[in-house]
This record gives structure tokens, sequence and C-alpha cells, in this order.
DNA sequence: GACGTTACGGTTGAA
DNA sequence: ATTTCAACCGTAACG
């Protein structure tokens, strides 16, 4: 509730109900795995969540072949925006995957008293059972993100390669699209269940 | 028309 | 077990 009467704050202007139904609320989309919405171009959304990963393939994949991002969002059905924000994301950390929701700040303070407990701990333990207790305290998911990373890489390098031998390839994916998606939302969330 | 930016309402998960 | 809260999400809209 900070939108004040008579003061419409930049960015947020009353939305139009448009190509809505009746509530004034985005078209509800039930999907295998609970509730999806759709936006202005008809694609299906999950509030707060991330878009399926095949779709984040798609969308740098598409890119790398030198489609616009302004066609990748139309024939994707994502906002221009989600899509200028995945491919800068690309660009600077090469990876197609959404940042790390939720949980509370790393505990990165490496305080004087930290690294003297530390220093402790080297003392009194062989470093290799130093390093597996942080390990399995901190680092755990790191090893196993280097690896999801390549084999990312590695599809993504495939998908390339066949896609390049036409674009009928791309396109084609389109015609299949809600299957995608709501398959997307599916193994998505599988994905993120397992992890 | 294309696209960078940002308010918003939402979800998540460690503490 | 439950709550808190700061991180992130994608959309919609402005510029």
């Amino acid at each position: 509730m900070t939108a004040l009467a008579g003061a419409i704050p930049r960015m947020m202007r009353p939305m139009l109900a448009q190509n809505y139904p009746h509530s004034g609320f985005p078209l509800e989309v039930s999907t295998p795995l609970g509730q999806g919405r759709m936006n202005q171009l008809g694609g299906v959304f999950i509030n707060g969540r991330p878009l399926p990963n095949h779709i984040r393939h798609k969308i740098v994949e598409m890119a790398h072949h030198g489609i616009r991002p302004c066609v990748i969002s139309r024939q994707l059905r994502v906002s221009h925006g989600c899509v200028s924000k995945i491919l800068c994301r690309y660009q600077e950390t090469g990876s197609i995957r959404p940042g790390a929701i939720g949980g509370s700040k790393p505990k990165q303070g490496t305080t004087p008293d930290v690294e003297k407990r530390i220093e402790e701990y080297k003392r009194d333990n062989p470093v290799s059972s130093i390093s597996r207790i942080m390990r399995s305290k901190f680092g755990g998911k790191g090893d196993d993100d280097d690896d999801e990373d390549e084999i990312e890489k590695k599809e993504l390098e495939e998908h390339e390669r066949r896609a390049k031998h036409s674009i009928e390839g791309i396109l084609g994916d389109r015609l299949t699209l809600e299957e995608d998606l709501l398959r997307g939302i599916e193994v998505g969330n599988t994905i993120h269940t397992i992890l």
C-alpha cells in the first residue's frame, strides 16, 4: 500500500484490464505443478519464480544466433525486461541460471575472531579435516555448481550445433511452446525440489 | 519500435 | 515448528 491517492509513483500506473479477464488479474493458468499466470504476450509464468531453465536456454541460444531481443521476447512470450535481464546476466556471469533466492546473508564476515578460531582448529586438526568440515558446513554446493555449469555449457553448445542447421529448428520449438512451458515448470520444480 | 531501467507483488530459505 | 527478512524473481510500464 505505498501508492498514495493523487500521487502516483513514477513506475506505477493503474493497470488496464485490457486483455485480462474480469478480476483485473492476469489470466490464471493451472499447471500440473500449481498456479501459473499469463503475461501480456500470452506467456505463462509463475510470479516470484524464475523462468524454466529451457526457456532461459532458448533466450541465450537465440541471442547467440543474432536474433534480436525484441524478437526473442515475442517468440518466447517473455517480457523484454526479462529477456534483457537474462541476457545481461549471461554476459556478465556466463550462466543462464537465476541467482540464489532466499536464505540469509552469507556468513562471510571473516572477523579476526573467526580467523583466530580457524587457526586454532588448524593447529588441532589435520588440514584435510578442516577442509572437509568447511565443505560440509558451507561448501557443499560449490562443486556441484561448477559441474552443473559445465553440463549447462555442453548442453548449450550441443543445442546450438543442432539448431545451426536450420532456423526451423528454432521456430519449430515455438510450436510446442505451451507444452514446453508446462513441462518446464514441472521439471524446474522437480529439479528445485531435488536441489 | 527497441530496449534499459525500475516499482511492484510475489517466493524462497537461512537464521 | 514458526517467524523474520533480505535476497531474488518476472511483469508491466516509463523514458
